[in-house]
DNA sequence: CAATAGTTGGCAACCGGTTGACAGATTGCC
DNA sequence: GGCAATCTGTCAACCGGTTGCCAACTATTG
């Protein structure tokens, strides 16, 4: 049963206006439904039918409807659509910076899967903000079918209330009663601080990412838990935000700790931090190790590459599209948060410390 | 003056449906101009006017009906003003893969100016074919109001029939008729090649992108120009995609055509390029001198750290966005394509050749 | 063959805005 | 004061689908 959800075939329009119609005028209006209804002798209504509700039309109006869209080159107009119905087969998703490679597999996640079911993915930014988080979620909430918040910076009750009014689905967080997809760092935080006691650290410093951020505290109470457990030290240290350059400023912090082991909060604090302590003549990772988190792109550029925790981006973005998307179809959401697993990639920047 | 496209204030709604409203029944629908109306003792398309019309309603009645809807916390339904007016506020962007860094900064240059003028960014993937590209570009045309292509790959001719239905701007290639934004390479080339040249290189090779690529025949042509201007050997070898992968595949080719210097049509093959030949013994720069294309995240997280020729990637998203936004106020495109210019940016991969 | 149940298609009322045409109210000017 | 010009708000017809309800038609059964 051909979809026609999406344009398939060629629409060649040959009659090149030099530029596009203002509309108003009936010139070069697409088909509509009525157009079809026309060709095929059958009401309108019969037409939306045959295209839109499989098996309410007999199977003979079906091939002549289907056969005549066919010929006219037919699509559907998508606000016509929407406007009775509410839905658009769209889904949103915000993140808290665009250029921030973490987001990158997730965007992709998310659109894959989301194109894979005819829906088409709308992406907006925060900018690291709450408030323009929660100004882009309300704006988009109404053009969408559901909402993917990937890492939200915005208070757990400001997510509930979107979620109210429309399916919402969170990557990063966890919030009671809201549908989210959490990657479990207890895992592959414990084959870090194993790694790194094995290899003789006794000292281990967190540098810490937003304060917003709840999957930066998660990552610090499992820091704190292994390092119990493996009997490391461990301190937490602040950065000022959580790109490279944030990374290179609190090299000094780190040296001044005393730590040997630093796991950050994400890769790009670690690349920034190992660039920084090599600039001093720091040598990684024979005086310190560092740990980053997330495996995004790049983190295999750097000398020596970076060992990181990696979370499969990736399958977030995915796995949340398809949460909001059965809960589109009617679903429910899952009870608890879904929770896919992380896990340790050993690279050269940590390892035996040569004190 | 107000607007009303985007949420501003809080919508609390504090009737905790459990699930959405499937719609249909009177349950929760949001406000519209109807309920203003007669909030404000007006008529509805006095409300149309005064909120989308500046100047065709009277200053008292324009006062009351802002309030009105403020009050009542009135958004537009985007879906019913597309519907008779065919705009929709948003914008189409197409790129050949959402994972290439290259585009991260077009995307964000888009978006961000998209949103100033408040416009919201469509997002889709071509996953570097020409087919798949079409098929989004259709969809997409239907629901944008402009659409932008970043290196396309598909034919000019196609492009063309897209532009005579709406706007479109182009990025990384030059269409007759179509407005684009390309980076000149030739400032970049140039100082790349005399910068090899002066460091002691004869030889040189140049590592092509996708044979679709436009972008990639151009950057050819101007090493090409710039070695025989400069008096050095250009060779060039194909690779099998343009990523960090195709870069390492190519190596035994680079070795095997005696160069000493190489250029290559992205930073990711520069990449690949560089791993690959260090992996086998060989010393960057001092052996081989590897530039690279368009200065992408994560390009200075290399050992050495890549010298590249800049595109300034972000500016080129953030043009044609405002091309393309010009546009729909009517305005005409440009007559030629806006060229935006590229530097060398020298790094450490690059340097005196140590025979 | 009539009664009944199940299909199928048509009618018309929406969804929530926009806009051309027009009439009533104001204002200006001679 | 009379008349035209301008301003302001209303009416009603769209835009292009969806859907509840009903009537007609077909198939089933006693």
């Amino acid at each position: 049963m051909p979809h026609y959800d999406g344009a398939v075939t060629e629409a060649t329009n040959s009659g090149a206006a030099t530029f596009p119609a203002k509309r108003g005028r009936g010139e070069k209006t697409s088909t509509t439904i009525y157009d079809i209804a026309r060709l095929a002798g059958v009401n309108p209504s019969t037409v939306s039918r045959a295209l839109s509700k499989p098996g309410r039309v007999s199977a003979k109006t079906q091939k002549i409807i289907e056969d005549a869209a066919e010929q006219l080159n037919y699509q559907v107009n998508p606000f016509a659509r929407a406007l009775p119905t509410g839905r658009t087969q769209t889904i949103g998703l915000i993140v808290a910076d665009i250029t921030n490679p973490t987001f990158f597999d997730i965007i992709r996640g998310a659109e894959t899967t989301g194109s894979a079911r005819d829906y088409t993915l709308v992406l907006a930014e925060s900018a690291e903000s709450a408030e323009t988080e929660l100004i882009a979620a309300r704006r988009m909430l109404s053009t969408v079918d559901g909402l993917i918040l990937a890492s939200p910076r915005m208070d757990d009750d400001k997510i509930r209330v979107l979620a109210a009014d429309k399916p919402v689905a969170v990557i990063n967080r966890e919030i009671e009663g809201v549908p989210c997809v959490v990657p479990d760092v207890n895992k592959g935080i414990s084959q870090a601080v194993r790694s790194l006691a094995a290899n003789g650290h006794q000292q281990l410093a967190y540098v810490a990412g937003p304060p917003q951020s709840w999957m930066s505290r998660r990552r610090w109470e499992g820091v704190q838990a292994a390092c119990d457990w493996y009997k490391l030290g461990a301190v937490r240290l602040e950065s000022s935000k959580p790109t490279v350059d944030g990374g290179r400023q609190v090299a000094r912090d780190v040296l001044a700790s005393g730590a040997t082991a630093v796991i950050t909060y994400n890769d790009l604090l670690a690349i920034g931090l190992m660039q920084e302590l090599q600039a001093a003549g720091i040598h990684v990772p024979d005086q310190i190790s560092i740990v980053g988190f997330d495996d995004i792109f790049g983190a295999d550029f750097t000398t020596p590459p970076l060992t990181t925790v990696r979370s499969p981006l990736g399958e977030c973005g995915s796995r949340a599209a398809t949460l909001l998307l059965d809960m589109l179809l009617g679903h429910d959401g899952p009870a608890g948060a879904v929770r896919v697993d992380t896990e340790l990639v050993v690279r050269g920047s940590s390892g035996r410390l040569m004190a």
